[in-house]
DNA sequence: TGGGGCTGACTTAGATCGTA
DNA sequence: TACGATCTAAGTCAGCCCCA
């Protein structure tokens, strides 16, 4: 996308009137529009055509750099085409679709960008371009901009905020995993556990849902040996991501002698298995998703023992994408994982609101603004 | 509805080349 | 030799999907 986008309008007052949009963006539909099935890739794909018939149009004037701001740090949040003050998003099948609102608040006051004159645009002011593709005949079938006054007016308030924390294994960092005797990686157990572990084997029948015992807590040392390396060369079916995680949580379940019937369900919540204080995740690209909590800072997870993230033992599995195939495990305190790997340095948020695909439906051949 | 997962676009850093 | 332009690799992070 060209980057005269990323630069805010002289003034709000520039900005191409919410009305007036679907005038610029009409010729759109029915243009041929092909889904590679990679989100991003449509996802920019999508902005760039968009981007493209502003630019045919006349864009608002651009700001001077010495006349603005933009208020968050690394310009979390801020939409993409900055200069009409529109973030784009792409709408394919589904009965309903997904809305997520990425490192803002959508319908709040808050300042993204500030002018020297005092003027400023708002979270609640971003016009939100929904693009609806015909999956059979791979066209533009309809394009509608909402604001986000609308969508919670009509769809209900967005969810709350779901933190997302990210953290990067290099390819260095796995291959000297790879390289090594055992393929696993792994750090004594925190400070704080050290006197409740133990080293000893003993198959209990706790269920998975109980708080840690601190009697029966297994040592990271006999965690390496009766799991970490007894799942080194197991393949994990890739049938879907998160079947892919669970599967490898029963593996582990299965290791530790824990009895699971066949299409029980598992626990969810953190850690995956609190009765080892034990949290797994799988890893075949370069980013492991460690969900809502993270040991980068720590956190009570367990008031009653004041247990934290960082007294939390993670099994990281490093499989091959291809064959499913683990080749590697790191297993450390949550305390350790950011001395060894690092952490994506901020959180991202998202808002979520879904929105019925009977909406998008409703304007087909249309391209309409807060219908 | 909240949360987790993969993926690849985008960004940044580093390397190399061309010209003055 | 210095500087800028261009190319490449590594690092970052969010779009969309799926599931419980």
């Amino acid at each position: 996308m060209d980057k005269s986008f990323k630069i805010p309008p002289k003034s709000p007052a520039y900005l191409t009137k919410a009305n007036k949009l679907p005038e610029i963006l009409i010729g759109l539909i029915g243009k041929e529009f092909k889904l590679t099935g990679k989100t991003r890739t449509d996802g920019s794909a999508i902005r760039k055509i968009i981007a493209r018939e502003f630019f045919k149009n006349e864009l608002p004037e651009r700001a001077m750099d010495t006349e603005f701001e933009i208020v968050p740090p690394r310009k979390k949040g801020v939409p993409k085409i900055l200069r009409e003050f529109i973030d784009t998003y792409v709408v394919t099948s589904g009965t309903s679709y997904n809305l997520q609102v990425w490192n803002r608040i959508p319908n709040c006051k808050t300042v993204l960008v500030k002018y020297d004159s005092g003027a400023s645009l708002k979270c609640n002011e971003v016009r939100y371009v929904f693009v609806k593709i015909d999956n059979e005949n791979n066209k533009i079938a309809s394009i509608i901009i909402l604001t986000a006054d609308y969508i919670e007016t009509h769809f209900g308030k967005f969810g709350k905020p779901t933190i997302k924390h990210q953290l990067l294994i290099s390819n260095k960092a796995r291959n000297q995993i790879y390289s090594s005797e055992s393929k696993v990686l792994y750090y004594p157990d925190s400070r704080k556990l050290s006197y409740y572990i133990t080293d000893s084997y003993d198959k209990h029948n706790n269920s998975i849902a109980n708080e840690p015992n601190l009697q029966n807590l297994y040592s990271i040392g006999l965690l390496v040996e009766i799991v970490a390396k007894k799942l080194v060369g197991r393949i994990l079916e890739s049938n879907s991501t998160k079947n892919r995680g669970q599967a490898l949580e029963r593996m582990t379940l299965e290791l530790l002698g824990y009895e699971m019937a066949i299409g029980k369900n598992l626990m969810g919540g953190f850690p995956d298995i609190p009765n080892q204080l034990l949290e797994v995740k799988v890893q075949d690209a370069q980013t492991v998703d460690l969900g809502k909590f993270s040991p980068e800072r720590e956190e009570v997870v367990f008031i009653e023992n004041n247990l934290t993230t960082f007294d939390v033992r993670y099994l990281i599995a490093l499989t091959d994408p291809k064959t499913g195939i683990i080749e590697g495990i790191v297993l450390a305190p949550g305390e350790k994982l950011g001395e060894i790997f690092t952490y994506v340095s901020d959180v991202s948020y998202k808002c979520q609101r879904s929105i019925p695909m009977s909406f998008f439906d409703l304007y087909k051949g249309q391209c309409v603004f807060n219908p």
